[in-house]
DNA sequence: CTGCACATGTTTTTT
DNA sequence: ACATGTGCAG
């Protein structure tokens, strides 16, 4: 045993092993970016096990069902199968599982459906109708962002409607019919015998506080180690719950978290990096031990420096010296581009050149947008130069119409009070029961406060409509008398058939068409890989071990991902910042470098927005090890549209000495252009608002300027001496100017901020001269 | 009830 | 650009 022992704890730096050492009681870790995060986690549930307790007793949440899967892989490496037994998945499959098991106690079937963030948004839309309220006023997807807020701050309906400020927020937002909304929808929700993605959350913590039959001690017990993986992501019920479970009389309170505060980059879906300051105050009368892992063993030095440079404008942070000792390896390559389709160019040229040259292969490399829409000029490019690539994100295999068509039958014959599934199949295929009818049903449903499937069998119906909907039901009827059979290929085949859904598909023979067919019969051969394998694709949620249809829609309400497995290939990773999280290549593209795209203009005018962005661009940044490449272009088509935006100002906030700057395609005369312009720009303001206007904005970082009056001056202008303006760092002082002709970089002293002398690049600095 | 023409609104994303 | 949603004619 000791043998084992030694063999991975000597794989461990000295803070890494303290942390996982320290098995017992309440536990930080904050992990910079390529510290091995990970790794302590892994080896710290496998000295877990290692020092006695069993693998059912460790609960570990992850936020991915790819980390989750990650993380039991490589813990069953050092411990060997028991690792099987560990309670290891996202918060919401082990809260689902949870839930499965005990939903009866708080008023639930044990075989509920999991609404989807479409279902959810669909049932808005039911509720805004039925209360005969504009989705102009009341946009669906912000009344959905509402409830799911309320959720995680644990307010329900009732509460809601008591609360002042809430009231307030909603009557000034011109909304004042949110609460009965919210309460609307939470009765409908529990009718149809459905839980939405924060009920999963919410239900759980509703079951250990109101603890029907001791059932929160019998959780407490059970979980005597519960790890969480990337802290700064959770929102504020998700660490209610896991308080509920590890503080009590007596308990050992051996709870470790782990997570990077300048990593949160999931604040606008209510993540708050506010639980990590809580977490520490929260146990420090308990013993809590901090454990601080700042070297990284990813990137060299130029890169882990531009990053630490870069965080340092956000306010509020843990403290903390991320290093590395890799050397101070390639400088940060700065790609200027005329037009996005230069820039997709140049980076394909680019690939082509590391390639060569530093005999990379295609999955070393990858590049990162800030949004999805951005990666269809670089297809073109690699497509072009022959270069394998893979594009990650935009729809799910389980998102697609067709795919969920399908499902919705599953689910109707599962849970027929499924009332999202029934909207959405009862008149497709076509079958004469239009939105009238489907009204009525409602509106009845609704009266009567029972489901619309039980409406179908109540409503008094004497027209065309009563025979149809008369069919529909036998037809589910039918499908019901199947779910619980042992062969659930048998019965998904059947259904697909029967309810006239492979047939209406087939007929389409355009391209699309017959990819939607082949996409439904990937969905059967998924249920039938789910039939004839012992296992349940690794994913909670499942009762026992019996193989039916109920019991393979609830393994697969959880995954959004189909082919994640089958991507050993050698291609170029394309995909959004966020969903590079947690991943690290060779050399890593970071695009669209540009004010109102990367800050994204949906954020830029609030701090903590732009604070949230710059994280995103922490992330970004740090996912390379060994080559990072930062492109912006000067124009590009957006919303069908030729925009015009001026570099990031990211790119300002890294000393310029960590970067390169690549020479322009078109050598000849580039740096006029530049100026030229520059001085456009600065011409077109004119003199008129060069003095005096800005101003500072209450919602800005502190000596910010109004982005709407600030001009800024050519870069040809500025000397030493001058007072000049910045957009963000306010009001400074022109030290002095070096650098190369073609490239000057100005000291400049900024007295409002924290780190007042900063180095900036003219070519990309927008800076105002003052006198 | 169905199908087509026009209008609208665009981040990021896991579950 | 593009996808989704609404309104109206058949």
């Amino acid at each position: 045993m000791s043998n084992a022992k030694s063999t991975y704890l000597d794989e461990l730096n000295k803070v890494q092993r303290a942390a996982v050492e320290a098995t017992d009681g309440p536990v930080l870790v904050v992990a910079g970016p390529g510290s091995g995060k990970t790794r302590v986690l892994t080896y710290r549930i496998a000295h877990i096990i290692e020092k006695g307790a069993k693998p059912w007793e460790v609960l570990a949440l992850t936020f991915t069902n790819k980390a989750a899967r990650e993380m039991k892989e490589r813990i069953s490496k050092v411990v060997g199968n028991s690792a099987d037994r560990i309670w290891a998945g996202t918060f919401h499959s082990i809260f689902a599982r949870i839930l499965r098991q005990e939903a009866p106690k708080i008023g639930y079937p044990s075989n509920f459906t999991i609404y989807d963030s479409e279902d959810t948004k669909s049932v808005i839309k039911a509720v805004l109708k039925e209360m005969n309220l504009s989705t102009d006023v009341y946009n669906p997807n912000s009344v959905r962002a509402r409830i799911s807020s309320a959720k995680s701050n644990l307010i329900p309906p009732a509460l809601y409607e008591k609360d002042k400020e809430l009231r307030e927020q909603d009557n000034m937002a011109k909304r004042p019919y949110m609460h009965e909304i919210y309460k609307r929808y939470v009765a409908r929700c529990k009718r149809s015998g459905a839980m939405d993605f924060d009920d999963l959350l919410y239900r759980l913590y509703e079951l250990l506080h109101r603890n029907p039959d001791g059932v929160r001690e019998k959780y407490q017990q059970r979980f005597k180690y519960v790890l969480v993986d990337e802290f700064q992501d959770t929102n504020h019920l998700q660490y209610s719950i896991v308080k509920k479970l590890v503080v009590y009389d007596g308990s050992p309170r051996n709870i470790c978290v782990v997570g990077d505060d300048a990593q949160s980059i999931y604040a606008f879906r209510g993540a708050t990096i506010q639980n990590m300051l809580d977490f520490e105050n929260d146990f420090k009368p308990h013993g809590i031990q901090v454990f601080k892992l700042e070297q990284n063993y990813r990137s060299t030095e130029h890169i882990v420096q531009a990053a630490n440079q870069v965080i340092t404008n956000n306010r509020r942070q843990i403290q903390k010296e991320i290093w590395s000792n890799k050397g101070g390896g390639q400088r940060i390559k700065l790609i200027r581009a005329r037009t996005d389709s230069e820039e997709g160019k140049r980076i394909a040229d680019t690939i082509l050149e590391q390639k060569n040259r530093n005999h990379l292969a295609n999955s070393d490399i990858a590049i990162l947008y800030r949004t999805n829409a951005q990666s269809r000029v670089f297809e073109e490019y690699l497509r072009r130069y022959n270069i394998a690539y893979k594009i990650y994100g935009g729809l799910s295999f389980y998102q697609r119409k067709e795919v969920k068509d399908l499902l919705a039958y599953f689910r109707l014959a599962v849970n027929p009070k499924d009332e999202e599934a029934l909207r959405r199949v009862i008149n497709y295929p076509k079958r004469a029961i239009g939105p009238s009818t489907v009204d009525k049903l409602s509106e009845f449903a609704g009266q009567q406060d029972i489901t619309m499937w039980e409406a179908i069998a109540q409503l008094p119906l004497t027209n065309r409509a009563a025979a149809s909907l008369q069919t529909f039901s036998t037809l589910i009827k039918d499908f019901s008398s199947k779910v619980n059979d042992p062969d659930p290929y048998a019965t998904a085949d059947y259904i697909a058939r029967r309810s006239g859904l492979l047939d209406t598909l087939r007929k389409d023979t355009t391209v699309e068409g017959i990819g939607r067919l082949e996409n439904v019969n990937a969905l059967l051969d998924g249920v039938k890989n789910f039939s004839e394998s012992d296992d349940t694709f690794g994913q909670e949620g499942t009762e026992g071990d019996e193989k039916t249809l109920a019991s393979y829609i609830q393994s697969i309400a959880l995954l959004t991902d189909f082919d994640e497995k089958n991507d050993n290939g050698d291609h170029v990773t394309l995909m959004s910042v966020h969903a590079a999280k947690g991943l690290e290549f060779s050399s890593v593209f970071v695009v669209g470098l540009e004010e109102k795209l990367f800050p994204s203009f949906m954020s830029m005018d609030t701090i903590d927005g732009l604070d949230e962005e710059r994280r995103l661009f922490y992330v970004a940044i740090t996912r390379a090890e060994s080559f990072l490449t930062l492109t912006y272009a000067d124009s590009r088509y957006q919303y069908g549209q030729m925009r015009y935006n001026q570099a990031s100002r990211f790119l300002e906030e890294i000393d310029p000495k960590h970067m390169d700057i690549a020479s322009p395609l078109g050598t000849k005369g580039n740096s006029t252009r530049i100026e030229s312009r520059m001085g456009d720009d600065a011409s077109g303001a004119g003199g008129a608002s060069v003095k005096g206007h800005f101003k500072k904005a209450a919602n800005l970082r502190g000596p910010a300027v109004d982005p709407k009056t600030f001009r800024p001056s050519p870069m040809s202008e500025i000397q030493a001496g001058m007072k000049v303006l910045h957009l963000s760092f306010g009001e400074g002082k022109v030290l002095s100017l070096d650098g190369a002709k073609d490239n000057p970089v100005a000291t400049i002293f900024f007295q409002q901020i924290d780190n007042p002398q900063r180095r900036i690049m003219l070519k990309f600095a927008k800076l105002q001269v003052v006198e």
